[in-house]
DNA sequence: CAGGATCCTTTACGATACTG
DNA sequence: CAGTATCGTAAAGGATCCTG
């Protein structure tokens, strides 16, 4: 409720966690690093192609991720005129700058494990 | 007669998605990013520390936030008995082993935004 | 095939007030 | 100081059915 009360020239910290919302805003919800992921590896890939890769989502949500993903220019959308229209999705040349960042997430998860099985 | 031609014992992008899913699973919500990052940067802070450092979070997401931290043994929290009491909290080595994952993500929107205002 | 529309449940989050 | 309790809203997510 109550509001800033001084306006600090924002410290490197402050930039860092603004940088971090930005990221995490980006990349919100369940699916999308898995969705991400799953392009960074596939190239190009069918709505279904990515509703059976990815375990577990449902059509509603993907097409909300995906559309989400667009949008940010972080994946391509690209509709074919073939009998039943197809559609297919590639990661952009700027989605492909998330690979360290979901590459640093996987990584971390294994270890993860690894340290859950030794204790 | 040939059974499943392809049952593959959890392929490797299995393996990642899987470990994406942990690692979000312990970082989820929206400001255990922020906590870690500040613990990371202030070593040892206590609980108003934090709740000045971390811009809008309230002392029930704090506290709960920490306690899962805690639980899953990024941070520890320490009580003194101090008149009224006082509680640090400090990140652990473990959680320190995180410092990559949040550079990732701090780095990859610091370049988000760059990219946003050369459009 | 690729989704949209609808309904519903669950979780996340926030504000405020109170306590040892 | 360091939280907990309570209440209320909003967003996230899932299931199912429908359509061009």
């Amino acid at each position: 409720m109550k509001k800033e009360a001084h306006i600090n020239a924002t410290p490197v910290c402050k930039v860092r966690m603004q940088a971090i919302s930005d990221t995490m805003s980006l990349l919100s919800g369940k699916w999308k690093f898995h969705i991400l992921g799953t392009l960074i590896e596939g190239n190009t890939l069918g709505f279904m192609d990515l509703l059976r890769e990815i375990n577990g989502i449902g059509t509603k949500m993907l097409s909300k991720e995906l559309r989400d993903l667009e949008m940010n220019n972080l994946i391509t959308r690209t509709v074919h005129n073939t009998k039943p229209v197809t559609v297919s999705y590639s990661i952009t040349e700027y989605g492909k700058t998330l690979a360290p960042v979901i590459d640093e997430m996987a990584n971390w998860g294994i270890n993860y494990r690894k340290a859950i099985y030794t204790l």
